[in-house]
DNA sequence: GATAGGGCTTCCCATCATTGGAAGGTCAAG
DNA sequence: CTTGACCTTCCAATGATGGGAAGCCCTATC
């Protein structure tokens, strides 16, 4: 084949390491490459093509099986726009979850040191709430996502 | 001893698994409870007080290391607050660089879904910018984390 | 007292994406 | 021909959790 490089020029052309082109080739991401007589993988521009989408959308943070879903309408010429959108508001929402949930836990710990002396006085009121059992009866708290609900 | 727990019941007092529990204790994150001449673990309140710690801690998203790390300060009555400022503070630091990675995620992503038209088009500029070639050169453009320079 | 059920035990495997290493084959330049 | 950089495969580990199998233990009911 015309034009065809080795796996090492395909990660740095790419920028998916080359362990990790073998990876994606062995749970079937990507197809396997053609090999050499010594059997060295080759990849044409069209298979770095392919792993620049791929790195690409690995680091919008979709999923393996979200690249493989998005590779297919992506070879798919008669794949309609909503398609995409589909999975890539799937995506969005859980995105949008996670963030939710970090900048939960970002207030609780910022609200303790409002009230951590940062000095060398032995009661720090982080580990006084991470300790708090002064009502252990409600131990299934379970709707108070962060057991925080008797803090500060 | 007085007043001892099964694994079923400290979990449920608790809010960690039964499973996790176990795993806790392979891992030396916390003791080895004691047993029953059949093998059955035994947990005192303190036992379950500890758990209750660890469980906080999760919820609050710090890794079994720092956990370690916070349950010695907290058995060490002469621990200071700023070591617990110290483990707490660098968590928040991690958080912040994990929600402003997301917050960059979902910004490119969004931004992409103002130009898709949701219809039946195949040209959905979603799929289009993640296979977009035109500039296979800069193929190390390590410093824009979403490979995302010439989007839209 | 036998039996059924549920809880307990250990051990192994799976997830998810990625990295590391070991042991060995191949290629190009010196 | 040697050296060193590259390639190959396979195996293992990460971190936190879950699932399941095989087998033991305890209690309640018949």
């Amino acid at each position: 084949m015309k034009h065809s490089h080795t796996i090492g020029e395909a990660a740095a052309a790419s920028g998916v390491s080359a362990k990790m082109i073998r990876h994606y080739e062995k749970i079937g991401l990507i197809e396997a490459a053609d090999r050499t007589d010594a059997g060295y993988r080759l990849y044409t521009p069209a298979d770095i093509h392919t792993l620049r989408f791929v790195r690409r959308a690995r680091n919008l943070g979709f999923s393996v099986d979200d690249i493989s879903e998005l590779l297919d309408l992506w070879k798919d010429s008669a794949r309609a726009s909503k398609d995409v959108r589909r999975v890539a508001d799937g995506h969005l929402s859980a995105l949008r979850s996670k963030a939710a949930e970090i900048h939960s836990m970002i207030d609780a710990l910022e609200h303790l040191f409002e009230n951590c002396t940062n000095d060398e006085r032995p009661d720090c009121p982080i580990l006084k709430d991470l300790a708090d059992d002064a009502n252990p009866a409600r131990a299934k708290d379970v709707g108070h996502k962060f057991g925080f609900e008797r803090v500060c």
